[in-house]
RNA sequence: GGAGCGUUGGUCAAGGGGUUAAGACACCUCCCUUUCACGGAGGAAUCACGGGUUCGAUUCCCGUACGCUCUACCA
């Protein structure tokens, strides 16, 4: 019987949610439901010097708000609880103070300003960036090179150490990633890095084998940063006995800037105008805002569409695509390999069309709730359903509202008057004082009732109907934009209508 | 510097040994509409470069260039 699927995603909480981030979720999401696996939610916070309170329970709501709920997590819990790695801490020690056992890690002596000095001092031409590896770990202070007493009596009187890996010499570490194919390293060439910090907790290196063996995931999926470090991954399976047991990978594609080369980051949405982040998010130490897009007015539906099309394509010319037609056709094997950069036109296109197809009831109260912020108020739901439905094909973000349907609840404070002051006579003023006595008997208070009259009046008064229906526009609307004229007189009423006229006859 | 990964129009991308190399966004032209939007028609690529393999390569192989990521007691 195969294994059941389960995938994680593991964030640390040190500020907003990413689009990356959201992504990344998104395709562990996406794979776990469509096999029926589970999805998990595990918290990376073992570095405590970069601890954001808040965040946790950021990521949580942007979770929630994408529909992308996890089946286990901190906060609704689940069989292989805690789910914060802080919480976990006890158990990595004794898996690094096996490998140490086994001869796989060693104890590390060496302060901080050691190693600042090891790096200036292996500096060459050809070596840049020296390494803590297998060349210049034989002249530091660890395990390997001090005597046993030394290091009994270093780790009795509690100086600090730190854990490292040993890495092996010349060892071919292989491994397919479902997106990439075969990946191969050789061992020499990798660094021996830290597993269990001086603090206690364990680097990302060491907890995340241990946690993913624990938790049983069955599939790890991560940023393509992640690939060099990879190797060591793998070599930590091994070593713990687990190899059997490791969890098929694919390293994603990173979602790049779309100017210039490199990484998106938060500054280069502040810079392009943009946002970055799922929803706002306040840095609790600055208290500096930074808008997502959730309130940008983005639905969550085209929020996850695009991301889900940034990088992954199901080989037809599809791109609308709801969550569950998304957990049916993916397919991790077609993830592209290359970095995506990101387009925000294409962004908001994906919203336009999803407003254009969802039903006004879905994101009628956010509306609502822009035009109470507008000072607009909304008694009749009925109407102001019909409203957002005969205006939605031109909001392209939620308050977009505001501007394509406030006139059916508020008449104009101002009127564009200089849109129609140089074609204006008197004729057309003589119209508009007859289309309102007919209006007043008119039966038929509907858009086709409206436009027949309007356009039978201009007919009898010779003048041409166009030249009279942007004059109608700006008296009802105040400017030009909005849905079809004889449509907003329908919902308006007859009364409204009227006395908009009135007053902007005294205007123009 | 080293290692790994990548490279199809401005962007996202389909495709894959023989094709007129899909489609979408953006842009431009036109039609529709005397608002805006929608909708419709049209417009742009010798598939990074150089070598192979082959009857034939954008597709396979090898180099080169370029880009990205990593190179922390951060993830």
């Amino acid at each position: 019987m195969e294994k059941k699927v389960r995938v994680r995603f593991a964030p640390s909480p040190t500020g907003g949610l990413h689009l990356g981030g959201v992504r990344t979720v998104l395709y562990n999401y996406l794979f776990a439901k469509q096999l029926g696996g589970e999805f998990i939610l595990r918290i990376e916070d073992t570095d405590q010097t970069r601890f954001v309170p808040g965040a946790e329970e950021y990521i949580q709501e942007c979770l929630a708000w994408c529909g992308l709920t996890p089946d286990e997590s901190p906060l609704h819990g689940g069989p292989y609880a805690p789910y914060r790695q802080s919480e976990r801490k006890e158990m990595y020690r004794q898996y690094a103070e096996q490998l140490v056992a086994q001869g796989n890690a060693y104890y590390a002596f060496d302060t901080p300003e050691e190693l600042d000095e090891m790096r200036v001092k292996f500096k060459t031409e050809e070596n840049t960036s020296p390494q803590y590896n297998l060349q210049v770990r034989n002249k530091m202070r660890n395990s390997l090179t001090l005597s046993q007493g030394e290091v009994k009596q270093l780790l009795a009187e509690g100086v600090p150490y730190v854990v490292r890996i040993k890495m092996p010499e010349n060892e071919t570490i292989s491994f397919t990633d479902m997106i990439r194919g075969d990946v191969e390293f050789n061992s020499s060439l990798v660094d021996d890095k830290v597993l269990l910090k001086g603090d206690g907790m364990p680097t990302y290196h060491l907890a995340v084998v241990v946690d993913d063996y624990s938790m049983k995931i069955t599939h790890a999926f991560r940023g393509e940063e992640w690939l060099p470090s990879a190797p060591v991954h793998i070599l930590l399976w091994k070593y713990l006995g687990w190899y059997k047991e490791m969890p098929q990978w694919a390293h994603l594609p990173l979602i790049m800037k779309p100017d210039g080369h490199g990484k998106l980051s938060k500054r280069d949405g502040d810079r392009l105008g943009f946002p970055v982040f799922a929803m706002n998010w306040t840095d609790p130490k600055t208290n500096e805002l930074t808008t997502g897009f959730r309130e940008l007015g983005f639905l969550p539906e085209a929020f996850i569409n695009m991301l889900a099309v940034l990088g992954w394509n199901d080989g037809t010319e599809q791109e609308l695509f709801t969550i569950d037609e998304l957990i049916e056709r993916f397919s991790m094997e077609k993830v592209h390999k290359g970095g995506a950069k990101f387009d925000f036109e294409k962004a908001k296109w994906f919203n336009h069309e999803w407003i254009k197809r969802t039903p006004a009831t879905a994101f009628k109260p956010q509306v609502k709730k822009l035009f109470e912020e507008n000072n607009i108020q909304v008694e009749d739901e009925a109407k102001f359903e019909q409203v957002l439905e005969t205006v939605k094909e031109r909001c392209t973000l939620l308050p977009d509202f505001v501007q394509q349907a406030s006139f059916f609840f508020k008449a104009p404070q101002t009127l564009d008057v200089a849109s129609v002051k140089p074609k204006w006579n008197e004729d057309k003023a003589r119209f508009f004082d007859i289309v309102c006595e007919k209006f007043t008997v008119l039966e038929d208070w509907t858009a086709s009732g409206i436009e027949t009259l309007f356009k039978e009046t201009a007919t009898e008064k010779a003048i041409k109907v166009g030249e009279l229906q942007l004059p109608f526009r700006i008296m009802l609307v105040g400017g030009k934009f909005g849905p079809t004229v004889f449509d907003i007189a329908a919902l308006i009423g007859k009364v409204e209508t009227i006395d908009r006229i009135k007053y902007a006859l005294t205007q123009f």
